[in-house]
RNA sequence: GCUGACAUAGCUCAGUUGGCUAGAGCAGUUGAUUUGUAAUCAACAGGCCCGGGGUUCAAAUCCUCGUGUCAGCACCA
C-alpha cells in the first residue's frame, strides 16, 4: 500500500510537500488513523468545494477545515442550497472522485495571490490571517484552492464519505459579518466504518431525550404555550421530585439552609446589581402601577436580601442559603433546545456568603460536592476557569484577586480545570463544570462563581472581631444547573432507562387475571410506604401484551402476580434488562426496592 | 437573531401535476376473552390539514405575514 503523506517532525507532510522540500518520516497509509484521517477528509472537503463549484459557478469559497465530527466547507453562492441538494453534490463529487485526479500543489506570494483572487473576497479575507510571504495553492483538474494542506495525492483515494449537514455560518463565526452556507461531511477510508459511523449517529438520535420525553411523557412543549417554556407531566414530575428530594438533604447535610426569595423584583435592585445594564437584554419587564418590575434571571439578588435581613457577625460565616430557583432569560428562538436550552428554568441554586480567608474551602467544598453527583450518575466532566468578559462589573484589581482565588483553590488542591478567557459572569471568575454527554457532545451544567462586586454594590457587611463593618465574599453555585438541562442530559446519557433511585416509576405490576388485581393494588399500597412508585398493568389486554407495554415504559422492575404469587405471597420478578426471572417473597421484594431506592445519597 | 428545511389525528407517518366524503399503523374507548412472561379478536371514536391574509371556479397542496419545530452559526445553565 502507498503511502499518502508523511510525518516529518511530528508534523503531518503531504508527499507534495515533502517532495518540494525533500522531507522524509515515516509513512502515512490511508486507514482510519487520525493522520490518516484528518488527510483523507481535507481533501474531501477539497473534492466538495470542486463539486460545488461545478454545479455553482458562482461559488465562492472561504475556510474548509477538518473538525472532531467530519470536515465542513463554507461557500457563498447566490442559488440557495438546502438540504435536498446534498444529494446532488454527493453525486458530482463521485464523478469527479471518479477521474481521480492528481492533487497537485504550487506556492506563489502573497502579492501573487492578493492578484489572482482580488475578485473573490471570500479568499482575501482568508488571506488577512495568513502572516506567511508565500501561499500554496492545491489544484485537482480545474479546480484549485488556497490552502496550506495537508493533501491526499489524488482524489481518486476518496470513496467513502457523506455529507451530513447544511446550515449557515457566519464569515469568521463573528453575528456582525455576513452568513455563508457551511456543509458538514464526513469520511472514512472503508466502507464500514463509514456504516458504523452512520449507525452510530442513529443510535445517538434513538437517545434524544426530546425523542424519549415524549415517549416516557416527561415533559412536553406546546407552540400555544410559547417556545422555551417546558411543561412537566406527571411522569416527569416525579422524576424531578426525586432529584430534588436527594438534592434537598445533600444541602442540608452541608450546612446550607432552604430560601426563597421573590419571582420579580424592581429594576431598581436590577440596577443596583448590575444586571438591568449588563444582562438586561435577557430579561423580562413588566410595570405594576407605573413602578418597572424584572422577572428574575438569576436568584443571587433575592438572596442577598435575605443576608440583609439580620445583621451578621463572622461568627454566622459562612452562610449558605439554597433555592430551586425559577429564572427566566429570553434566549434567541434559534437557541432553544428541547430541555438544554429554555426560557424559564430552575436552578438547584445556592449563595455562600463567607470571609476572604473562607474562599478556599468553600469552593473546594462545593467542588467535593460536584464530585460526589457526577461521580453518582458516572459522568465524565472537566472543569473550566472563565475570567473576566468583555462586559462586566467592578475593578481590575478584584478581579485579579478574584480569579487567582479559584485558581489557587483549584491548585493546591491538585485539581485539573482548563481556561476559558473571557467567559466569566459579568460579575466575577468562575468555575464551570462541563458534562460530556451520551453523544460526545460538552454541557454545562454546574458553575461555581465567586463573586466581590456584589456584596460591594448592596454594601453588605458583617461584624468582624474587632466589631469592625467587613464586606462578605459571595460564592453563586449550582451543581445540576438547571433541572431541564441536567434532566435532558441524564435522559440521553441513560437512554431514558433510569436507575431506580430517580426512575419516574420503580416497579411494574403486572396481575395475570382480575382476582390478582387486589393483591396487585395491596403490593402498590406498600411500595407507596417505601418511597417507590408502581403502575398496575391490568387492563383488558393479554398478559403478553402487558408484559410488553409495561417493559416499554422502561420501567427498572417488573413483577408478575398470578395465584401462585397470591397464595404463597411472593412477587414474580422480571428484570428488564437480563430478562432473567426469578421469585421472592413479598418482604424480600419490597426489602430489595428499598435497599434500591435508598442506595444514593450525595 | 442569522442561513436553510419543515408543520396533516394523542404519537409515527401517507395524501400524485391544486379537483369528489383527508387515509394508515400505534395509542384511546367499548364489547368478547381471564390469559404464567414482549403485540387475542371485533366494533367505535378521533382532524379549524399550525394561525391570519391572499391567488383560484376550486387550496392540506400555490403566494404572503406570523407562530412553532429541526440542523448549524452566533449566544448561554
Amino acid at each position: 500500500m502507498n503511502a499518502i503523506a508523511i510525518k516529518h517532525n511530528d508534523e503531518i507532510i503531504d508527499l507534495q510537500t515533502a517532495k518540494e522540500l525533500g522531507f522524509e518520516g515515516e509513512q502515512i497509509h490511508l486507514d482510519n488513523s487520525a493522520d490518516s484521517l484528518e488527510v483523507l477528509r481535507h481533501s474531501t472537503a477539497h473534492l466538495m468545494a470542486q463539486a460545488i463549484k461545478s454545479l455553482y459557478p458562482d461559488a465562492k469559497f472561504y475556510v474548509g477545515p477538518t473538525v472532531k465530527e467530519g470536515f465542513y466547507y463554507d461557500f457563498k453562492t447566490e442559488s440557495e442550497i438546502g438540504e435536498g441538494d446534498l444529494k446532488k453534490i454527493e453525486k458530482q463529487m463521485l464523478s469527479f472522485a471518479k477521474k481521480k485526479y492528481e492533487i497537485e500543489k504550487y506556492t506563489i506570494s502573497m502579492d501573487e495571490a492578493k492578484e489572482k483572487f482580488k475578485d473573490d473576497h471570500l479568499k482575501l479575507a482568508v488571506m488577512e490571517r495568513i502572516t506567511d510571504d508565500r501561499v500554496s495553492i492545491y489544484k485537482q483538474g480545474e479546480f484549485e484552492d488556497l490552502c496550506r494542506g495537508p493533501h491526499l495525492p489524488s482524489i481518486g483515494l476518496i470513496r467513502y464519505f457523506k455529507l451530513t449537514k447544511i446550515s449557515g455560518a457566519y464569515l469568521g463565526g463573528d453575528s456582525k459579518n455576513e452568513m455563508l452556507t457551511r456543509i458538514y461531511g464526513i469520511a472514512f477510508a472503508d466502507k464500514e466504518s463509514l456504516k458504523d459511523h452512520m449507525t452510530m449517529l442513529a443510535e445517538a438520535e434513538k437517545r434524544d431525550h426530546r425523542k424519549i420525553g415524549n415517549e416516557m411523557n416527561l415533559f412536553t412543549f406546546r407552540e400555544e404555550v410559547g417556545a422555551g417554556f417546558p411543561i412537566w407531566l406527571p411522569a416527569g414530575g416525579r422524576l424531578r421530585a426525586r432529584l430534588e428530594s436527594l438534592l434537598y438533604k445533600a444541602h442540608r447535610k452541608r450546612g446550607y439552609e432552604p430560601v426563597r426569595g421573590p419571582e420579580m423584583l424592581r429594576s431598581d435592585l436590577w440596577k443596583i446589581s448590575g444586571h438591568y445594564e449588563n444582562y438586561g437584554e435577557n430579561m423580562y419587564f413588566t410595570k405594576i402601577d407605573d413602578v418597572e418590575f424584572g422577572v428574575k434571571p438569576m436568584n443571587c439578588v433575592g438572596h442577598i436580601k435575605i443576608y440583609e435581613d439580620e445583621l451578621r457577625s463572622y461568627r454566622d460565616l459562612p452562610i449558605k442559603y439554597f433555592e430551586y430557583g425559577v429564572v427566566h432569560r429570553h434566549e434567541f428562538t434559534g437557541a432553544l433546545h428541547g430541555l438544554f436550552r429554555v426560557r424559564e428554568f430552575t436552578q438547584d441554586d445556592a449563595h455562600i456568603f463567607c470571609t476572604t480567608e473562607q474562599i478556599e474551602e468553600q469552593i473546594i467544598e462545593v467542588v467535593d460536592f460536584v464530585d460526589k453527583i457526577m461521580s453518582t450518575f458516572e459522568f465524565d466532566y472537566k472543569m473550566m476557569v472563565s475570567t473576566k468578559p468583555e462586559k462586566a462589573v467592578g475593578s481590575d484589581e478584584v478581579w485579579e484577586v478574584s480569579t487567582q482565588a479559584l485558581k489557587n483553590a483549584m491548585d493546591k488542591n491538585n485539581l485539573p480545570y482548563e481556561i476559558d478567557e473571557g467567559g466569566g459572569a459579568f460579575y466575577g471568575p468562575k468555575i464551570d463544570i462541563k458534562i460530556t454527554d451520551a453523544i460526545g457532545r460538552e454541557w454545562q451544567c454546574g458553575t461555581i462563581q465567586l463573586d466581590f462586586n456584589l456584596p460591594e454594590r448592596f454594601e453588605l457587611e458583617y461584624n468582624g472581631e474587632n466589631n469592625d463593618k467587613i464586606q462578605p465574599v459571595m460564592i453563586h453555585r449550582a451543581i445540576l444547573g438547571s433541572f431541564e438541562r441536567f434532566i435532558g442530559i441524564l435522559t440521553e446519557h441513560y437512554a431514558g432507562e433510569f436507575p431506580m433511585f430517580i426512575a419516574p416509576t420503580q416497579v411494574a405490576i403486572v396481575p395475570i387475571a382480575d382476582t390478582h388485581n387486589a393483591y396487585a393494588k395491596e403490593l402498590s399500597d406498600k411500595l407507596i410506604d417505601i418511597n417507590a412508585d408502581s403502575e398496575i398493568y391490568n387492563k383488558n389486554d393479554s398478559l403478553n401484551k402487558r408484559i410488553r407495554t409495561a417493559e416499554k415504559t422502561r420501567v427498572p422492575m417488573l413483577v408478575i402476580v398470578g395465584d401462585e404469587e397470591v397464595e404463597g405471597k411472593t412477587v414474580a420478578i422480571r428484570d428488564r434488562r437480563t430478562r432473567e426471572q426469578y421469585n421472592l417473597s413479598e418482604e424480600e421484594f419490597l426489602k430489595l426496592i428499598q435497599t434500591k431506592v435508598n442506595e444514593v445519597n450525595f
